[in-house]
DNA sequence: AAAACCTTGTGATTTGATTCACAACTATTA
DNA sequence: TAATAGTTGTGAATCAAATCACAAGGTTTT
């Protein structure tokens, strides 16, 4: 049940601020103003409050903002209030090094399954998750609440293999390859691809 | 020399276009129109042209954009007519991942300088490049004109790490640590994390 | 307890991006 | 050749986002 009604760009902005929050509490914080918050993350301040306005008055007058208070907010906001298993397809040099990465399982993003295609990949076991066939995605999404799949197989199988997750029941992608998947309606897909963003910067290098 | 009135969402675009125009092309297309563009790239056909005038009229009418043309023009724009040399600082398991990645040196980006910390990967060879000392910035960067820098160092040396690479010289920093660096003015960062985006995701997870 | 100060939340305004609508031009068909 | 169809490029209009300005309410100081 998605709130229609909140611009998307001020919902990509709120993991922002949570991950800066998050900062802000471990380095013993316990109230911080929107200035303060602007000045770390990066963004005005009028904007910040507009942003969380969006959803309640999660400030105090005169004081700033709980900061615990704002985590529990904007973690329930994000549906963060629960573990997010994960399919992993395509374990080659990037799959593994994700499958590796800490930072997912701290945030209660967990990679549970890892897929793959090549025979001498199936089977070994990277940071404790024993690699798959992707012959066997049917069986092993079925009887699984996984719904969001990280996609890492290299760019001519991509598309393929996200229509085969979105059949299996799975509704968000994180594609890694540098291609635009077309998808139905109802399936999200964020892309991540570091040359666009090389390509950009360079723009603006003399 | 950045063309400061050019807005920066239309330049954000521009490799997108690059990308799908590139596949078009092996496919051995000749010419496209905005429309069949705007098909592929997810973009309406009239911001596409919007976009491209921006930078001049590069299309013929009643026949659409000879592929090839468009492709220089834009290569041309984002000043893409060169190779790219580039550092990574942090040879872990994502930063050996982006060694080995081939995507970088087919668009002109070539990782051609490799720093660590860690005297048990100081010295190992990746894809052919030997990693250095990280101590070893100042003389390795001096003496090339490298400006583009990743960063895949942990978190908490990110920021240090990224004020030593722009004293030597760095001007565009890909950053892939989870964290907002501070940087002067001149040097440009984009950042690539893939939990913010997983966190935007599940805000539409029901 | 009053005064001074601080900070949020938000309606109004401004700025910026997208979309509309169509004239201009090219290519194709009859 | 004339008519028809296709497609770009762009000013004008619309829509969306960011910023301004400030009232309201809380906190701190005296
Ligand atoms: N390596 C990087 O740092 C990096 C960075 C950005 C993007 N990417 C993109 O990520 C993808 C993977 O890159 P990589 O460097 O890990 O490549 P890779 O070749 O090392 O790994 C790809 C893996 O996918 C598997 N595979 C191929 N077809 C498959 C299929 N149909 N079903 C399941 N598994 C299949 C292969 O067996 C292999 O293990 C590519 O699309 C690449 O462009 C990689
Ligand atoms: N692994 C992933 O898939 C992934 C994905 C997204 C983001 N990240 C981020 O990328 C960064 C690296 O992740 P990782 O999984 O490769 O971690 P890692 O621990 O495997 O690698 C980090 C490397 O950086 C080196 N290092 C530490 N301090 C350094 C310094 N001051 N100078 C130079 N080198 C130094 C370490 O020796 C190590 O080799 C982290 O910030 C992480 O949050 C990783």
């Amino acid at each position: 049940m998605a709130k229609p009604n909140i611009p998307d760009i001020v919902v990509s902005r709120l993991p922002l601020y949570l991950q800066t929050l998050n900062h802000l509490l471990r380095e013993g914080e316990e109230v911080v103003s929107s200035d303060e918050l602007s000045e770390k993350v990066g963004i005005p301040a009028v904007q910040i409050r507009k942003d969380l306005s969006f959803f309640g008055g999660f400030g105090v007058k005169g004081k700033g903002y709980d900061i615990i208070h704002l985590i529990d907010n904007l973690r329930s906001i994000l549906n963060l209030n629960q573990i997010w298993p994960m399919v992993i397809v395509g374990v080659g040099n990037l799959g593994q090094a994700l499958i590796r990465y800490q930072g997912f399982a701290r945030q209660g993003f967990e990679i549970v399954l890892a897929l793959d295609i090549n025979p001498n990949i199936i089977g070994t076991e990277i940071a404790g998750i024993v690699v798959q066939d992707v012959e066997t995605m049917d069986t092993a999404l079925r009887s699984s609440d996984i719904r969001i799949a990280l996609l890492t197989v290299p760019a001519n199988a991509a598309q393929s293999t996200a229509d085969a997750l979105v059949a299996h029941g799975i509704k968000a992608i994180l594609n890694y390859a540098p291609i635009i998947l077309k998808l139905p309606e109802g399936v999200r897909v964020a892309n991540i691809d570091p040359v666009l963003k090389l390509e950009h910067l360079t723009y603006y290098l003399s």
